[in-house]
DNA sequence: TGGAAACCTTGAAGCCGCTACAGTGTCAAT
DNA sequence: ATTGACACTGTAGCGGCTTCAAGGTTTCCA
């Protein structure tokens, strides 16, 4: 099939599907005489294990570490649950970072409660005066914002 | 003062606050004779404004505009306000989109209990058969990521 | 048969918020 | 005079795409 069918079956866009080849997720494909790429059912299973994987939000390098262990069903599989472990605990530990988070935003925000001057506006009085904060996130985390 | 002693007063890099000043956050200082910048408490406040508003993981628009209402104390805080809550709806459905991903996680985790071979690894064949799954990040939706 | 529309190709640039580097210039102390 | 610490500019890189420009191919309909 086409790029563009291929796109159809697994709702990834085609822009992607060929960033996918070029970062080596997805293998390349077949060519036409005009050129074209011809992909199989076995591209169709690796677009949609990556899209699963990213849904879970799990990182291309993560993804390709796991497509190996896919295409080597005679080895042994606890690295796979090892990265499981470790994709789980950066998951709660960044919702741990944006429960504080939260916590600090709701306490900031409680500093003005009605529109007003913005000389009297108690939150950006306290954003100004450097009130004492945790660094949320350290050089090496890759934990990333909530934005 | 020098830009380094700024760093040190701070905490921000150097390179950062070139880049600050780059992209509007931070004001452009006076220069030196030999093209050293010169920055004042002013310059100070900004970076220890920008650097709690960063903290709470607030976008640099976000903070661009905090600032502009920091410079003119008598308009209306309520965009303040708003934008605020704003933030913290944000980071509060992230958590929730966080949580939820969690609950996937660990579920998708019970099914390998012991390391075997891959082929019988119930992970990797839950992932492969692409389960249903809910899309944690709309397009348009500016929530990050878990690293 | 012709020509438009829909599809495909490559390559490069842009997004965010930095970080890191190369290559050069300035200043203070020895 | 030379070293070393500091400063300057400009560019490239990170991840995971998205978007654009400028073209080539295929398909469909009149």
């Amino acid at each position: 099939m086409k790029i563009g069918e291929l796109e159809q079956m697994t709702g990834v866009s085609i822009e992607t599907i060929r960033y996918y080849e070029k970062v080596g997720i997805l293998s390349k494909p077949a060519r036409t005489a005009s050129n074209y790429r011809q992909y199989g059912n076995q591209h169709v299973d690796c677009l949609k294990f990556v899209r699963h994987c990213r849904s879970l939000d799990m990182k291309l390098d993560e993804i390709r570490i796991l497509l190996q262990f896919r295409d080597a069903p005679e080895s042994n599989c606890g690295e796979v649950n090892q990265l499981l472990d470790e994709h789980i605990r950066h998951v709660s530990e960044r919702i741990s970072a944006l429960a504080q988070l939260e916590q600090d935003l709701r306490k900031l925000r409680r500093q003005c409660q009605k529109v007003q001057k913005v000389k009297d506006c108690g939150i950006l009085a306290e954003i100004a005066q450097g009130v004492n904060h945790v660094e949320s996130r350290s050089k090496n985390s890759h934990l990333a914002g909530a934005h």
